[in-house]
DNA sequence: CTTGTTTGATATGATCTATAACAATTATCA
DNA sequence: TGATAATTGTTATAGATCATATCAAACAAG
């Protein structure tokens, strides 16, 4: 798949159609039965929802991955490392570094847990807890917004529950 | 976002829910908001799919990215590298490596333009026509068809279209 | 012919993903 | 209890993916 984000419009370019009147690009490629394969829209999709992610909560400085932990982190205040890491998928050693970005900025920290001092206790500190709620705000405003409108509510309420069963039980 | 394939199966171990009963894992972690938001659920359904791609068609060794070149090819002959590697979102520099592998293994050929000495002709090998074929027949038995099993047929339709809408006009 | 552009290619860096191994700590159990 | 195994955070490292700059060869425009 490999979809880019800088040739993406060329290859928007390359996607529409134009009518057959002067100045068409009449040699534009053939997707094929590209176009029917899940995975290959899904890809598509994706990147083109994160790099709305990003340009919408840019003021932040936030990645998509860096979000998800912030919002775990509130509703799961006491976990450690490997609970937060497991539950959103990311590797314990890759998580090492990321938690180091997001505690440099002060965003949270690390607690060494009394009754296991093997373990680091995770907790937002306020600066986290204001930095999340700004950043909830831009993406329900700014980019949940701008797919419901592109969707509708409905479809896009269908569309993530489609998703979500394909993450679970596919 | 950054899911990993083997640790997604801990969480979604996290992520079911069960009775409250005897040997409950009351200790899974609240998702909260992140499953509302439809990036984290197309990150996770993406890799999924991408997963059992590989798995289906692991017998020819392809990957998803390798396949949609060769089905562009062979729906498009006669194309350099450029208009290829644009229609897929790929960058240039990094399609020449992805060609090597597919050349390499006879799938396809670069042949020099007569009209312009400077750009590559690409073409599906007769192999490659064959490890086509018989990769869309894996990929449709197989991979989509569990798909359809999962969701229905219409269901899966109108998240292709979803996809697609969000693909291009998002 | 000179200048500028395009094509494939190389080099390179950044980021993401994955595995192995280690010290410190805890759990198991003979 | 004490020896062994397992877990936690961490480091090191390798691979894959993604992106930019640059180059020689070929073409295009003036």
């Amino acid at each position: 798949m490999t979809v880019s984000k800088t040739a993406a419009v060329n290859a928007a370019k390359a996607l529409r159609k134009e009518p057959a009147d002067p100045a068409v690009d009449n040699d534009a490629l053939l997707m094929g039965e590209l176009s029917d394969h899940l995975g290959y829209a899904l890809k598509r999709a994706q990147l083109k929802i994160f790099e709305d992610f990003l340009r919408c909560v840019a003021p932040l400085q936030l990645t998509p991955a860096q979000f998800s932990v912030l919002l775990l982190l509130d509703k799961n205040p006491g976990r450690n490392q490997t609970e937060i890491a497991n539950t959103l998928g990311i590797l314990r050693p890759n998580f090492v570094a990321m938690l180091d970005g997001l505690e440099s900025r002060e965003l949270c920290v690390r607690v060494r847990s009394t009754n296991d001092r093997r373990s680091h206790i995770l907790m937002l500190t306020d600066k986290g807890r204001a930095v999340l709620a700004r950043a909830k705000k831009l993406v329900a405003t700014k980019h949940e917004a701008r797919l419901n409108e592109l969707l509708g509510s409905a479809n896009r309420a269908a569309l993530l529950s489609m998703l979500a069963k394909i993450a679970v039980e596919f």
